[in-house]
DNA sequence: CATGAATGAGCCTTCATTCAT
DNA sequence: TATGAATGAAGGCTCATTCAT
């Protein structure tokens, strides 16, 4: 026996699935993801999730693309090249940290992926994208001999470390996000890379 | 009236247990842990797991208590009363660097416990140990005007990120764990911590 | 725009379900339902039968949840209001008579039920239907002084242990229903009752 | 590696496990009979109970012969024979209420032993007892044209029916065990059965 | 006789994915 | 494209029973 519902085509659908999968990661880490239970989510059919994504695999990468294509888009437009070099650094260092503060779910999904096997199949050159700000800075501190001469490599890690850190910080409401703050923290980043 | 011996549950093969519980989440996460695999690792069968853990869960759990009462043991005999400030700070750090490294499996396995659902379920007494060793010469530099005067909190968490970070460079090959980059890494820390 | 088609969980399928837990409970009690075997009898997968019942106390509680609403509805309908009151009570009990036997399973399952843990689960107002036609004919005989004049529940107790122990005379060959017995058991009743 | 304790033979064990095992079945019905459990229960090894038993199913039914065989004893030296026929049969009516009341947890795993698989592996010879006493009060009974002229069985069905119908009363609180309600209760078997 | 550890067989349940429309 | 039903493969766990002493 059977029965006829009407759909209508929905272009916003593939959104909303992202968005639920951000949701469910944030609160209940990859191994929270359930097709059925992220179909009702989005208020869909587990079949048509898969018209989507062919395999959970692929969204759960899919995703992970997504969020890095859009966090680059975004990250290139934002600095400003007349400041002096600290100013320049501490731009960064304070875009980065909004950026993590107001879109906690999609740092958290990167930050889990990254530690997750799924990562292993993410695609070469997905992985390597998110520096070249970061790098391009780190070139010119070097170049003007305001920063340690080190591989950008190594100052990426650390300045993405005390960033990590103090929105840990943050999100576990030990420390509060104000002006005093951000310079305090900034200053350990400033004072550990400074030549 | 009757003399009987019985056999007592097996140290060594608790211990085998935990052993490969930590390889499995070194290697594939705590999805990774399925009872019948990893009792076929140890060498017995999958009620026998069930013999020395009741679940899963307390499986999870007790290698997590089990790895950090050794790790606070451990850590509480190695400091030297009698070296200048700076270099009490940089034993800890080699200290802390040397753990991470040679115990890898069980730092890693810490550091995923503390971002799953799991560590909901550890005992509050267990997650808060660690860092006394850490705090005490936190204040002994705060006292003595060599460092930044900022929470313990803060200087943990940065000498914390730092740590972390530097292993994974080595861990990931980026870097060679020698003298130089040791003394390389302990100056981001010292740099970002003196006051 | 889609037009869509959509198969609908099977109402056949549901009642092979009830149907083959009652043959299971009447052979081997509730601790011979297993979830794979049942499935089996059924034609199914087990993990369809999921698709029905979320669990299987769901399962065991659902079906004597139809049984008793069927059992219910059905009573409704088989009073004749003219009789002389002796005969309107000799009618319901050759009713009753008639149900347990031909609908043995579903009475075994009923009798099983209510004295196993699963009880427990079943809704208040699931529980206490059943009795209601038995009731009336029992407050008109008080009024009218054709029987004791005893609480309805302890008539009711009265005529469900002759009943019960009727039919399993009968379900154990030790009697054959035909008329003369049919009236002998209800003579029982009748000089039990009778004020 | 291996400890060793001292336990004296105790010929009292059997009955523990006996007695626990009565408890278990009137509290969670035979599937709550765990082997592991009911040794715990005792204060013994799961072992030692293989000692005494041979497997659960001769647990089971051997707990029900040392039941079976003690009733039938007690019963026997009970009956008063110069009472008038009417108060023998309430005499016996009375014998059964008490032991029905008192040793409850006896009488419950006899009637469900009797509904469950386990039943038809009990030998015929240990299936067949209990109802003497009263087979004899009926014939005697009949003899006198005091009671309806019926198959034994039946009448034991009769009585037996009232006699467990007005314990469930007693014991779900919907009556109290007192000498009218005793008389009442006795008065529907009377009514029922006399000629 | 007594024991605690050990186990295999089996159970309930979940879930990513496919089927049939 | 869209769907709800259906499912196979697997996983966690239980428990009567045996092992080894």
């Amino acid at each position: 026996m059977y029965i006829c519902t009407v759909r209508i085509k929905d272009e916003t659908k593939r959104l909303a699935i992202v968005e639920n999968t951000l949701d469910i990661v944030f609160e209940k880490g990859f191994a929270g993801i359930k097709m059925a239970g992220l179909a009702k989510d989005v208020g869909i059919s587990p079949s048509t999730l898969y018209v989507y994504y062919k395999s959970k695999e692929e969204l759960i990468i899919s995703v992970f693309k997504e969020l890095i294509k859009n966090k680059t888009v975004q990250s290139e437009k934002d600095i400003d090249k007349d400041l002096p070099y600290k100013l320049k650094l501490k731009t960064l260092w304070l875009y980065w940290i909004n950026v993590s503060i107001n879109q906690s779910k999609e740092m958290s999904y990167i930050h889990q992926i990254k530690q997750s096997p799924y990562y292993d199949l993410v695609p070469d050159d997905v992985k390597d994208i998110g520096y070249s700000v970061g790098f391009e800075l780190f070139d010119l501190g070097k170049k003007e001999g305001l920063i340690k001469n080190v591989d950008n490599e190594i100052l990426a890690t650390i300045m993405s470390a005390l960033l990590m850190q103090t929105v840990t910080l943050i999100t576990n409401k030990k420390m509060t996000l104000n002006k005093k703050n951000s310079d305090l923290m900034f200053s350990f980043l400033w004072d550990a890379m400074k030549g």
